[in-house]
DNA sequence: CGCAGATTTGAATGCAATCAACACTGGTGG
DNA sequence: CCACCAGTGTTGATTGCATTCAAATCTGCG
């Protein structure tokens, strides 16, 4: 589980990521495979960036479970995105010096660093991998905006059900979920942080999606008996997930 | 006020808008005078783009106040960004085809379309434009993550007085705001759905801010005292609005 | 076994929503 | 010019979802 480490070599995970994100031609994946990667190992609960950080390089995640975060005047933490193998959440430092949030494990997992350097280069070479990276970071922010809506408008029960939808569908596109259910490897306090409630009513709310039937769990597994009752219950519509425009 | 129609033509403020996410080349500059500019007027509370819509042509804002939004489930409205004069809300139609939220106007305006292709193409020819088109999405990205963390760990009071900031410093550096205060040409109803709060409690929300002598009210307009003051009640740090390394 | 972190439960509190009037405003048409 | 009206702003009372505080169980793990 958590698409255990088969023998897959840092540029595939980076290949793959990418032709999640749209196609890639067999130029721009030749320039891909040039890129430099320097692969770093993360111990849990650990960050890998801190707010008002000026990286030189971006982080590709091979492994484990990520999120970026920011807290509060009050002491509150917001987490803002989860993130997992292929993705790249500092991308955007490419092009904007500091960053505004921190990026850290919540599992143990593997990091590959890309120098902006290298990436600007190649980027500059082949530019059509440019757009899939740009179009990586709008995907990117057409979540965080479902995130947002979930967490103004919402009330817990919707906003638990349509996080569980999202993360879901993402890791099962990733191929690191089953078919009717996924480990979501996050404690109830981290789950809180990620949809602006307290973790003692993210308790009180999944016991009622399991008192509803609606969910399965079995410590950090969740199954699904109902597709269709969850994504109803989540309000949740996947079409902005994928940039393939079928929706 | 209100960046009131100075003779300024539509590429003017298209260049303008570009300056002011990164610098912009002669050459760079050149190309974008090139682009065609559909312009149009827009009514009030006048929907440019609709949820599952696939534009062919971006939007940019040439005059009035805009805003993303999007409704759920229960009937309730999230507006997603404010966006004025030179913003181009949509960009991220270039590369995603389908949008998920509605672009509307609050106030009468003006935009300018640009098609797809013709901007697709000048992008190509001057990659250094298409860079800085790429910047402009990640610092709307940006903002949209200090909404999030807003939204969701902060109380009414300083999220109330954390959007007057933003608001305030943008329209400040459009320079179509004053040296104290600020024109929010938006309705309480308008800003509860910004926030994720009842237009009721907006309103109380306003009335404390007043009593605390953090604003002066008259009307729609908003005077500062003590920017000082309202930053701290708003936990605001600017650095996330702007793109120059400078935080 | 024993400990630390995580989950669960209970009780009390509180922030914000809702419901319902009422006052104010600007714009329209008689 | 004034009456009217719809939308906006304001106020009060009530409800409720979610928080906080506190303590008890459970779990994984050294």
């Amino acid at each position: 589980m958590q698409g255990s480490s088969t023998s897959w070599n840092p540029h595939d995970r980076l290949i793959a990521g990418l032709r999640a994100v749209g196609s890639l031609s067999p130029e721009d994946e030749a320039a891909a495979r040039q890129l430099p990667l320097r692969i770093q190992p993360i111990g849990p609960h650990t960050d890998v960036l801190r707010e008002g950080d000026r990286p030189t390089e971006c982080c590709l995640i091979l492994d484990g479970f990520f999120v970026r975060h920011k807290s509060v005047a009050g002491g509150h933490r917001q987490i803002l995105s989860f993130h997992m193998l292929g993705d790249i959440p500092d991308l955007e430092c490419l092009l904007l010096p500091t960053v505004h949030y921190s990026l850290g494990s919540l599992t143990p997992g593997r990091v590959a660093f890309i120098p902006h350097a290298a990436l600007r280069q190649t980027v500059l070479a082949a530019p059509e991998l440019g757009d899939l990276l740009w179009r990586a970071t709008l995907l990117d922010a057409s979540i965080l905006r479902a995130w947002l809506v979930s967490i103004g408008r919402r009330p817990a029960y919707q906003r638990v059900a349509h996080l569980f939808c999202e993360v879901f569908m993402r890791m099962r596109a990733l191929g690191i979920a089953e078919e009717t259910g996924f480990t979501l490897p996050i404690t109830q306090m981290e789950m809180a942080d990620a949809l602006g409630l307290s973790a003692v009513h993210i308790n009180r709310t999944l016991q009622q999606l399991r008192q509803d039937g609606v969910i399965v769990s079995h410590g950090k597994y969740h199954g699904f008996t109902d597709w269709d009752r969850l994504s109803k219950a989540g309000d949740f519509d996947p079409g902005y997930l994928f940039s393939r425009g079928d929706a």
